[in-house]
This record gives structure tokens, sequence and C-alpha cells, in this order.
DNA sequence: TACGCATGTGACCTTTGTATGACCATACAA
DNA sequence: TTGTATGGTCATACAAAGGTCACATGCGTA
């Protein structure tokens, strides 16, 4: 996920863009409405880009600007109203990306905000990956590779390995799988978890043994 | 000067939007209260830009933007009201540019308007494209191809693939597609899901391959 | 070494999930 | 009106996956 940071004191504008990012479900959107919430924000959290409205309550959009650069070289871009050149001119010293004028579309906002990601959309969703041993697990596209491999799983030694995987180098005892992968309900033997253990080696053939067995523990990866 | 259609049966909406676009000082504002005479300004006048609600006495906003398609590509804004998905389906169909749902402030919808008509020619035709597996789909026209042959889909096949084609190498659950498709207020069943999945491939010929079934996971494309 | 216990393995049957075609309701166009 | 296209549901058929068992193997300890 990306976290962006829209600033903007025209509430209905704010939720027009904002739903708009959000809509795209790839973006965690955080808003502020006047110059010190935003500020707020910009202390709290790190963000990957930001779009800042310059005329705001509170501390305008250069001075959260200014806050932003003093951590970060994330993409910024500034809203102004039409023929405000001199805005425009201070925004471009202390480091904005892109302005946009107001009115405009927040697909055009959207589209320059990935340009300046430079990042696909495709790519953005794309990223998520847990990898140890050679295996790599995409928990999005539900994909393993081994050794740059293609792995085909079945749904329980998929969610198995994710499991393993996410709690790399710890050992996990039959019951905790059982609950995490089967879920608490499930009221089966634990020879089950052996079982697909079993199975998930096999799949994953000579990286199975990246799968190690902790006699009277249970098992870790790693 | 811009010349404006707004249709609209809500008197008071009308003036207040009429209003608001009168106030600027550039548009020829041109009201029509109901279908038949928002037909005939139609029939008098070349529009640079419409804006229509659909609900109307005589014939409906979609009549209006038909008999508007048929003289120009100017772009047109539908007036709906909330929670009213088919209706925007169909509009997008006929080629409706925007939708604004009620109630909405005269300012965005001013500025949607701005927006709209800065659009160049160059971007209005610039085919947007998203491409996967030998599947070209291009959102602005709605049109699918596969291989370079262009394939007729269904509106709900066409979605589907949208959102999967959006989701490239993602797997999304059924509950997901029917959200992202159907809607968060359907209440339909995962069946519908594969029922539609299957037609889609059907369409998609040999190209239908492309949507993987993830076994317990859902379906996903490439 | 021998024993008991823990784990690995393959076979088997059961359960679940998905594909498919038929069917009906609806909307739209001719 | 009739015919056509679309959308949603259902019943059925199948294939994939899951769970259990019996037995084999391996490990740790007395």
């Amino acid at each position: 996920m990306v976290k962006i940071l829209i600033v903007e004191d025209n509430e209905e504008l704010l939720d027009l863009v904002a739903g708009y990012f959000k809509s795209k479900g790839s973006f965690d959107v955080f808003t502020a409405a006047d110059g010190n919430a935003a500020l707020k924000l910009v202390d709290e959290k790190d963000f990957d880009i930001a779009i800042l409205d310059i005329m705001l309550p509170g501390p305008d959009g250069f001075e959260i600007c200014k806050a932003l650069r003093g951590k970060s070289r994330c993409p910024i871009v500034f809203l102004t109203a039409l023929g405000n050149e001199d805005n425009i001119l201070k925004g471009y010293e202390i480091g904005a990306d892109e302005y946009m004028v107001k009115p405009f579309s927040p697909k055009v906002l959207y589209a320059k905000s990935l340009a300046l990601l430079s990042r696909t959309e495709a790519e953005l969703t794309k990223e998520v990956v847990i990898e140890c041993s050679g295996i790599r697990l995409y928990p999005l596209r539900m994909d393993v590779e081994a050794g740059g491999q293609k792995i085909k799983l079945a749904p329980k030694e998929y969610f198995l390995l994710k499991v393993l995987m996410e709690n790399k180098g710890i050992v996990l005892d039959r019951d905790r799988l059982l609950d995490l992968v089967w879920g608490v309900g499930f009221d089966g033997t634990d020879r089950t978890v052996d079982s697909h253990i079993k199975k998930l080696r096999k799949s994953l053939g000579s990286y199975g043994s990246a799968i190690k067995t902790v006699i009277g523990g249970g098992y870790k990866i790693c």
C-alpha cells in the first residue's frame, strides 16, 4: 500500500479526491482539512506522496511541504487556484514536484500521482512478497515460486506455507498450526498437519527441505 | 461563450445549478424542465456540454443523451439519485462522461464540467488501454480485443473482465468480485460469479484461458 | 541396544469446490 | 407483439483437495 497524504480545506473536494484514491484500492489515504492536522500527520507517518492545497486554515501548504521535505523526498503535488503564478514559483523553490490548477479532475490528479510514483497501477499492488530460503510467496497473487520456478500448491498447502513463512524461524506446534490454518473450530487430529507438511514438502521439491521438523516442538521454516 | 444545456425537473435545483453557471459569466445557459423541451433544444442548438437529470417527465435523460450523441461528442454529465447503479451502467453504455450522485454541490458540478471541457480532443481520443495475455481492454470505448480481434461482451462480462484486468495477477475472491462488479448491496450467491466467469471465458474464446481459477481463492487473470 | 514415542509416508474414502448447461425472468429492440 | 440478449439461479457432474488410517521409519533415552 502506498501511503498518501491529502490536505485540502474544502471538505467536498477533499472527499472527492480521497474517495477516488481509496477506490483504487492500493492507497492508504490520510486526510487533513487544516494545516495543524496536516503537520501532525507528517510528524507521525512516513508518506510516499502528498497532495497539498496551498491556502489552508493554520499553517499553509508551503509549511507542510517544508515539514515533509525535512524527512523525505516523497513526491509533492500542490493544488492551486487559477492564475497564481507567484505561488507556483515559490512552490517549485521549496521542492514541489507538480502543480494542479483548480478545478481539476480526480482522474487526472490520480494519473499524475501515479506518474510521480513512477509505478504502474499493476505494480502498486504487486509488490508484497514474503521470501525465505529461495522460496517466494506472493500473498495477493496467491503464487509461490521456488528458485524462480512457479510452484502449484493446493489451498491448504499454500496457507500452511504462508503461515510458516509469516513466522519465519519460529517453531509452530501442531495445535497452533491447526488454529492458524484450519481455524480454531477444527477438531481434527494433529496427524493432519504432518500429512499436509508432507504434501507441501513434496510440492516444493528440493526446496521442501526448508521446512524443518522440530521433534517434540512442531515445524518451522528456514 | 460555452453553450451549456441543463435539464432537471426539480425547479429549485435547476435554478440553483443554472444560476451558478450563469454567475461565472462564461456560459450561455439553456435549461429545460422536461424531456420534450430538452429534445427540442437539442435539435435547435449545438451544445458544448450537457447536464442531464435521468428521471424526467416525458423522454428521460437517456433519450436526450442519445439525441445529443446523434450530433456531437460533447461532454455529458448525468445526475442520478443515490444507489442507482443500473442507471450508471446504462449511462456509460450510451456515452456519458461523468456522473454526479445527488445531492451534490453546484461548485463540484461546475468543477467537473470545466475539467470535462478542458479535455483536448487528443485526450478524448487518446487510447487508454489495459493489456494482458493478448487481451486489450479500452475503458473509454468499453471495447475489448483479443489477439487483435474485437470481442463483443455483455455489460456484466465487460465489467468483470475490467475488474480482473485492473487487478492483473491478483486473486480476487468471489465476495470481492461481487462487491466490485455487482455492487456492495447485491445479495446474490457466489455461483453467479462462476456463471459469469464461464460466459466471459466463452466469449473470449481461446483467450478465455487467461482467466485462472484459484481453488479456494477465487479468480485472477494472467 | 532396545524400547517407546514422534514423525514420515502412501493408500483410501469423503468432502468440498468448481464447471457446466438448462432454465426462467427481465429488459430491450425490431 | 415477438424475438433476442442478458442476468441470475439451480441441479448435476466431476475433479481436486482434505482427512484419516495403518504402517514404516526415525529419534532420543534408559
